[in-house]
DNA sequence: ATCCCTGTCGTACTTAGTACGATGAGTCTT
DNA sequence: AAGACTCATCGTACTAAGTACGACAGGGAT
């Protein structure tokens, strides 16, 4: 037999940079960005740990990679649409892609080092508001105020003590307990009356909240317009 | 010379769980929250590592205290006022406190035991939004958009790579000369129209988009009064 | 005097990032 | 074909950090 073509680890491909970002992702997703550790993640490539750093310079490195990847997966505004309709299409789908990645909303606007998809998103979206007639200034505004929301919902979505809707009740109850009840009345009325309800999710106050600033923006832009 | 009056460790008051915490935020704010380490804050508290372990069980309820430290630290949202300038009110001061605490944000929505000042600050702001007239449903969606624009503005501005006004140039000037100027037209735009331009603060956007919410917010509200 | 409690600490184990250099499999040159 | 060079992988080992375990000193209380 022909040395070159049997062998029996065909599947060893060399590693890449682009593997190890994949397999850090999904290694991530699956067990949470604290007890990510390189040597999980050799592991996962089927790799001992600093074969790793043949392709990548440090942990670090690989956070940065990731986070890009994932501005990578959000939908860049549309372009030819009207600024407030594309803003919110991106926006849906950088929940969507966020919920995905619970991991990434307190990393993507930590990073120092930027990668390409995130200057190509980023420059997107302050495209969509300029060609939408804003100004500089209320471009800028719009897109710290619009990305502080998205941050902030995918941050605290990914970070409820629940996932599903069955927990919820486990974990409000445990609380309600521990809590005097006659000390925090509202935060007792709204625990039982309304989180406990069947059908109540966090993720439904997103558009609630989305259309809010939206709106909220617009009516700034039309009245900066007429001045 | 009596051993009890004149040993020269006066100041070695027993260490108490507050003292703890009050070191670990100082410690926190001076050198971040990712070098925050037992062994640092041991020297810190000029005390040897295992001491801290006597005061509390691990370094996850350090966290857990000093997160809940730092909602103490928050005011609340005035009782008799209207809800609008109450919560107003009440966001600009948990701004200033994130500021000081630039760790704080990615924390404050991830603790799974909240701790009792988390608690009352909760409580107090879901019954000011009951008190203004809200329903259980709007309050609900109102506080999740809310604290989703508060803490996600303040991660952002908590981990801008730069600080005051001065470095922002220089990083800026850096990543414009990496990335291609002819790929990347608004974003070059922004930066060296906008950013680049004295006077500049991500801050600025703070009280803008927060009125835009609350402005948005109001407008449901009356709205579904008179359904 | 004995016992015990409280607070502090020394030692040591474990996990994790990663520096350094060795090694085997091609590939290229002469 | 033989040596040289490169690529990718890995073994070993150092360092930093969280923390389990138990020793120990000093000051009551019986």
């Amino acid at each position: 037999m022909s040395p070159a073509t049997t062998t029996n680890d065909l599947q060893r491909s060399p590693l890449t940079a682009d593997r190890v970002l994949a397999g850090a992702i999904e290694l991530a997703d699956r067990i949470g960005i604290e007890s990510f550790t390189i040597r999980k993640l050799a592991t996962e490539l089927d790799v001992k740990p600093m074969t790793i750093y043949y392709h990548i310079a440090s942990k670090e490195s690989i956070i940065d990679g990731i986070v890009d990847v994932v501005f990578s997966e959000i939908d860049l505004p549309p372009v030819g649409t009207h600024w407030k309709t594309a803003i919110r299409q991106r926006c849906i789908s950088a929940r969507a892609v966020l919920a995905r990645h619970p991991w990434a909303p307190p990393l993507m606007e930590s990073r120092t080092s930027p990668g390409s998809a995130t200057l190509r998103h980023h420059d997107a979206v302050l495209g969509c508001l300029r060609r939408g007639g804003l100004s500089l200034a209320l471009t800028a505004h719009a897109y710290a105020t619009i990305d502080s929301y998205l941050y902030g919902f995918a941050l605290q979505e990914a970070n409820l003590p629940f996932n599903g809707g069955e927990e919820i009740g486990d974990l409000a109850e445990a609380i309600l307990e521990l809590l005097p009840a006659d000390e925090l009345p509202h935060l007792v009325e709204f625990t039982t009356e309304h989180v406990l309800q069947p059908g109540y999710t966090f993720g439904n106050s997103f558009e609630f909240g989305l259309d809010a600033l939206l709106d909220g923006i617009e009516a700034a832009a039309t009245q900066s317009e007429s001045r």
